[in-house]
DNA sequence: ATGGGAATAGACCGATCAGTCTATTTGTTC
DNA sequence: GAACAAATAGACTGATCGGTCTATTCCCAT
């Protein structure tokens, strides 16, 4: 058997798949059994429930977001540049022909308690990104970095959820064009304070 | 028996409300039927399959808030005054308490195959919010209507995304914000034009 | 009064759900 | 080769799924 990748991350792997596909509730374990090429034993020895399989995947998907964020970012030293490769990563992104949009707003669809285990790995992503946003805007120097984050983050959240419809790469780049306004507006502000 | 509505729209009442709160695949049939206190064969003689009830349900929640889009900007005559009202009144949508987001954007993000019954209402959807918000910036005589519908679109998906997750009034507030800020960019880009 | 359409309760269907259990095999490491 | 942990197949549970069917009851209009 060849399996590269220990068993833990081919389940995660199938399960974020098909989670993507399908949605949480619609896939069954037996189905992510089925395309692991998993024994059902397998699956719970190393998860213990089909919850927490789901947080772990929110986690992993969370993190692995952030990460290309970050190195989509990674192009450039300012600010105001970084936040444009930001779309434009986010673009690129889209133009996968199998991605259905974001798995963390999918997850925030299908499980509203925030108090529950995958509402609360929602709620870590959606702080995760708002830092890394606010990490960005605070380097431009332009005041109200933090509401500048949230704007952004705004246009970042609703071209994912409109791709997720349309299933295209326009809304990221419609998205940009906004963010640009937004940033010329904030650093026309900043010089005007100056003076 | 004190029925006013006919059986009809209770169940697509009932229906609404426990897909919003717990999500389409989630919540099944017979919950519906003990919430609207209704015999099975009663749901399936109107609708058919849950399915159809659902397509219904989606179709209703459109109707219902892109109304309540058109009563917020009823208020004002002036295009660039009706977009902020467009969403203060979805600021104060989200203070209702039991508000969990979107059903559209949960219906999106949980039947993923555009060419589904359920796929094709959320298009419809879709399409009736953007030709709302073009009617609108068309009204501004700024160059460009249908690009800043798209943003504002995207502030307004992003807005509802934000509040199903942090359950506030916040990102509505912030969102606009952005789009006063995009409107007076677009309101100064018409006026260099014009020179 | 009576006929008819709408709604009722509730049994029933096969399929699938998440999860458990057991007995066996596999691969690795002393 | 012995020991041991990991993974296997597959039977099994009770619950729930969407959906069907029947027989009965209710209410309203003629």
């Amino acid at each position: 058997m060849s399996t590269i990748q220990p068993k833990r991350d081919l389940i995660l792997d199938c399960a974020r798949q098909l989670f993507a596909r399908e949605g949480f509730h619609a896939t069954g374990v037996d189905r992510i059994l089925d395309q692991a090429g998993v024994a059902k034993m397998t699956l719970y020895n190393h998860f213990g429930s089909k919850e927490q399989l789901i947080v772990e995947v929110v986690d992993q998907a969370s993190l692995q977001l952030v990460g290309l964020m970050d190195s989509w970012t990674n192009a450039s030293e300012d600010p105001f540049e970084q936040i444009i490769l930001l779309f434009e990563g986010l673009a690129g992104w889209f133009d996968s022909p199998d991605r259905c949009g974001c798995l963390i707003q999918a997850a925030a669809a299908e499980f509203s308690d925030p108090g529950s285990p995958v509402g609360q790995a929602i709620l870590r992503h959606q702080e995760r990104v708002q830092a890394f946003l606010t990490r960005i805007t605070r380097a431009t120097e332009c005041p109200d970095a933090s509401g500048l984050a949230a704007r952004i983050g705004l246009l970042f959240a609703g071209a994912m959820t409109a791709a997720r419809i349309c299933r295209c790469r326009e809304p990221a780049d419609e998205a940009r064009k906004a963010a640009a306004i937004l940033l010329e507006d904030a650093c026309r502000r900043a010089e005007l304070e100056l003076e």
